[in-house]
DNA sequence: TCCAGGTGCGCG
DNA sequence: AAAGCGCGCACCTGGA
């Protein structure tokens, strides 16, 4: 049965799908199934409805779902995908509002009117976005394609994703401001007035130019200028790149790079951003959820996922609050192992036993205050228990290379070994990065399908051919070529290790309401519906935050590998793979550090 | 004065 | 172009 909710006038349409006959039955002996919120975007709605207080357990989001779909290799034959575009493509994401800024023009008043009859369809706004039809597409799409179980799971988990994101944003990362402050004043010295620099990277300025030999004008933010003073004073450096300028035996080479890095905090991380971002003590980033090809997530303003380990330190847990921070260890490693259904290398990766030890499990013991306990089941030193290479480094370097599509220095020489001991992971990438070299479309676990070349692409292919081509269209074409081997050769890897974080924070986030309140009044700074309980404030790639009421900390920390073992079975059912780990109670973001 | 492009670095 | 993937952001430059 699906209910369908507009609100009063009916500008707007939210679809409320219901649980259907046969849910009601399954869950007859237990809680009824929570309603699916179905919406055209998340950030259209849900914001206001967390506002209120109110947290929604399940939602289908049409508008990612629909990204999906469009283009996933899986639905290629059904009608949603083969229809002309519509309006559905490339809708652009809804921007959440931002705390104490003005409603957004089309924001309900009230979500719904619930004495209005049920449309059969809606599209009131003439748009052509009619909700209810573009739901029914979706899910004909689904079971008609060559993978209803893996994309119901996608469009599921992604959805749950939005939801995830819409509550991270909604209560904010606990930000110490005065911490911040005392990180810059150690580094760069007392705020500078507007318009001067930081007394440091003023007295660094005085050394690069005399190290120069330059003359008061030199500008060291400017490269020509600082690129040509290098040059007249014969430091001999190409770019002013870290790792060029670390080769190089000159006295400026040293104040260069601290001045470089100092500067890199000052404008990225520094007084005007502490301003911009970090209001009332929290800094509320914006995700974009699926704003990366691959599946992962990308930010807007502040740079919320490039936030450096130097100001970490101004995270800090709410008081009688705790962080616990999990991240997943060696987890693309390990997704490759399970897609490719590598026993091998899945054996290496439950340690250097292959997995015999009691501490491999999923049971591991959870620990307490700065603890860490997934060292015993790191994936690369299991590489080298196995005798595959000597060092933990080579395990590293080798695997990244494979995955990133590496071919020259420590991963091009640990490459036959890494083959030759995992030969259907090494297969696996191999075959990802010649289907992209064919301009082919390759697929993740769940469905994911990579995009095809742009028209820039072929363009350059042809050229190639013309009869007048010269030696540099060729190998032009040829680098274009292998480029793009190495993103679908990374696509495959990366976007299914995306799919495994969004099931695991879907689990995650589910588990931790679970767990309720705290015995007692511990109601924390963070607003409803989340100021007595346990959230996620933090989400990177393959690492959650999770605030918490420090009482609950152990019970969460549990939670955390409970639901990346959960995770590992939707994805890959019983394939004998494990996804341990990493778990510090912390105060501080900064004390998690691996 | 605005904008695209290049450069470099932060994160995974 | 480091040795290979994916991002966001700040700054400077040079042309409109």
């Amino acid at each position: 049965m699906r209910v369908i909710l507009t609100r009063a006038g009916g500008q707007q349409a939210a679809v409320a799908s219901m649980p259907e006959p046969g849910d009601l039955r399954a869950d007859a002996a237990g809680p009824p199934t929570p309603p699916r919120w179905t919406w055209d975007d998340t950030n259209r709605w849900y914001p206001r409805l967390l506002s209120d207080g109110v947290r929604v357990e399940r939602a289908h989001d049409l508008r990612l779902a629909h990204a999906i779909l469009r283009s996933s290799d899986l639905s290629a034959d059904t009608t949603l995908a083969t229809a002309p575009p519509g309006p559905w493509d490339g809708l652009p994401p809804v921007s959440p509002p931002q705390p104490g800024g003005a409603a957004p023009p089309d924001a309900p008043a009230t979500l719904f009117d619930l004495g209005q009859p049920a449309p059969s369809s809606s599209d009131p706004d003439g748009d052509g976005l009619d909700p209810v039809a573009e739901l029914g597409a979706q899910l004909d799409a689904i079971a008609s394609s060559a993978g209803p179980a893996r994309l119901r799971l996608l469009v599921a988990a992604e959805s749950a994703g939005a939801l995830a994101a819409a509550e991270m944003q909604h209560v904010g990362l606990p930000w110490r401001t005065d911490v911040h402050d005392e990180i810059l004043t150690e580094a760069l010295g007392p705020r500078p007035r507007p318009g001067e620099r930081p007394a440091k990277l003023e007295a660094l300025v005085h050394r690069i130019r005399e190290a120069l030999d330059a003359p008061p004008t030199l500008n060291p933010d400017s490269h020509p200028d600082l690129l040509r003073a290098m040059e007249y004073a014969g430091v001999g450096a190409r770019s002013l790149r870290k790792w060029e300028l670390e080769k190089l035996d000159h006295p400026v080479v040293a104040p260069l790079l601290e001045y470089k890095s100092l500067y890199r905090l000052y404008t990225a991380n520094g007084w005007s951003w502490l301003d911009t971002w970090a209001r009332a003590g929290r800094f509320r980033m914006e995700y974009v959820v699926g704003g990366v090809v691959t599946g992962r997530w990308a930010s807007t303003g502040g740079g919320a996922l490039q936030l450096p380990h130097s100001v970490r330190r101004a995270v800090v847990a709410d008081p009688g609050w705790q962080f616990v921070v999990a991240d997943a260890a060696q987890l693309e490693p390990r997704v490759l192992a399970a897609l490719a259904r590598d026993e091998h290398m899945a054996a290496a990766g439950r340690g250097p036993d292959g997995g015999t030890s009691a501490a491999a499990g999923p049971g591991a013991a959870a620990n307490g205050a700065g603890g860490a306990s997934a060292g015993d089941v790191d994936m690369y030193a299991g590489i080298v228990a196995a005798g595959v290479v000597e060092t933990r480094q080579q395990a590293k370097v080798g695997m990244l290379g494979a995955m990133y599509g590496g071919t020259t220095g420590v991963s091009a020489q640990v490459m036959p070994r890494l083959a030759k001991a995992f030969p259907q992971a090494i297969d696996l990438v191999e075959s990802a990065a010649r289907a992209g070299e064919r301009g082919e479309v390759v697929t993740t676990r769940l469905g994911r399908s990579s995009p095809r070349p742009g028209s820039a692409w072929a363009a350059t292919q042809s050229r190639a051919f013309d009869e007048d081509a010269g030696a540099d269209d060729a190998s032009r074409a040829r680098s274009q070529t292998r480029a793009w081997g190495r993103f679908t050769r990374n696509f495959v890897v990366q976007g299914t290790a995306a799919e495994w974080a969004l099931c695991w924070i879907a689990s995650l986030r589910r588990r931790l309401w679970a767990l309720g309140t705290v015995p007692g009044d511990a109601a924390g700074l963070a607003p409803a519906p989340f100021a007595d309980r346990p959230h996620l404030v933090f989400f990177l790639h393959d690492e959650v935050v999770i605030h918490t009421p420090a009482a609950l900390a152990a019970q969460v920390a549990a939670e955390t590998r409970a639901a990346a073992a959960e995770a590992g079975r939707l994805l890959f059912g019983d394939f004998p793979v494990t996804f341990p780990v990493t778990v510090a109670t912390v105060d501080s973001y900064a004390d998690a550090k691996d």
